[in-house]
DNA sequence: GCGAAAACTGTACCTTCAGTCCAGTAAATC
DNA sequence: GATTTACTGGACTGAAGGTACAGTTTTCGC
């Protein structure tokens, strides 16, 4: 067996898991029975349990993916933003006009979207979960301040501005973009808000 | 019998939705059970299923209590704002000061909670409950609208803004500042986001 | 104070769902 | 060919959301 190969197990584990995340981002996560993840993948609950511990591991390997693709995703998305100006501002208003295409394209996997549905599942969610969650918000702090950083050294802000709360800012952007955009059902929204959020950064570096 | 008195029945089903709001924010809808509400309301399950058809109505009756209460809220603060200054700009920033305070002192009852556990547990919830969410936030809106609109009228925005987007990042923060608020388990992180919100309008027309 | 409507109680029953236990088996791996 | 991995099958449990419906108490209008 190479390095790269999936055993057979793992073949089936993820298949679980990409069954089980459109069910959940259709329907939300109580909405979304056992039975009918088995069902549709074709194993029996037995088969289920072997791979998972129970309902609420299922729901931390969900996250865990997301955040995986969350990170590719905004990763590569201001990566590229980075090689397309050196100027770290302008690098930074690129990769969010970039996002906000990007998340205006899309109508249920948005980033973030998974964050809150198991964010206002829990409480009875384990220490893990929420741990998860928190390295995540994070992970994504850091990325946005690595921008952040730079562009103060070269920017003097029009005012006084706590960086750390500018970048947890567009986390706090994308999260409630999410639920308005759920509210009126339109992925627009969310792009909008995205587009005020880089607004605001070219206001506050640049005064226009 | 006069007006303002309630009938038993009346006493009875805010009973229940007291007992049911506080577990639901504590622990989330689907994991409040009717056996746990009528238990503490010492009630008999025919009692409950008597005031609510299934566990959606008392979804809805509470999402619908919920924006009653967020109203009165909401309006309370902004109207107490118009008082303190007739500078329509400065009303707001008083306004925005009053809302962060506010929200950083509450732990679980936040304006926008319900919103957000409803609308992340929904998408099975019917349309009812989706005309609710639409209608609060197109209600807050309209608050946050009639404070911009006075606005531009005297203060010309430093850069080209949509004001309907600018209306509902106001929305849009809040429900993402309860997002991040709840993640890292800390109400000063909803507080900090809506100042910021208050920095981006300062910045906007006033210039610093 | 009486009758009707409102506000329940009590019991029994049904379904779905998460989860457990465990014995057996097919397939991959070493 | 033995061992581990990846399951199947079946029987069962307890919690939770209801449903059905007959009977009882409480309140209200007159």
């Amino acid at each position: 067996m190479s390095a790269t190969s999936k055993t057979k197990g793992e073949t089936t584990r993820e298949r679980i898991l990409e069954i089980a995340e459109s069910a959940v981002l259709a329907k939300g996560f109580s909405n979304t029975s056992i039975d009918e993840i088995i069902a549709e993948a074709e194993l029996t609950k037995s088969g289920f349990f072997y791979h998972f511990r129970d309902k609420t591991a299922l729901a931390q390997a969900l996250l865990s993916r997301s955040f995986e693709q969350d990170d590719q995703i905004l990763g590569g998305i201001f990566e590229r933003a980075r090689e397309l100006s050196d100027d770290p501002l302008h690098a930074f208003l690129i990769g969010l006009k970039m996002f906000a295409e990007t998340m205006g394209d899309m109508d249920e996997a948005h980033p973030g979207c998974m964050v809150a549905t198991v964010t206002y599942h829990d409480k009875q969610f384990n220490n893990e979960i929420r741990a998860m969650n928190r390295a995540g918000m994070i992970r994504w702090r850091s990325l946005f301040l690595s921008f952040l950083e730079d562009i103060v050294r070269t920017y003097p802000p029009r005012t006084e501005v706590d960086i750390d709360v500018l970048a947890d800012m567009l986390s706090s952007t994308v999260e409630g973009g999410i639920v308005l955009s759920k509210v009126f059902n339109d992925p627009k929204v969310l792009a909008d808000q995205i587009l005020q959020y880089r607004t605001y950064v070219r206001l506050l570096f640049l005064g226009n």
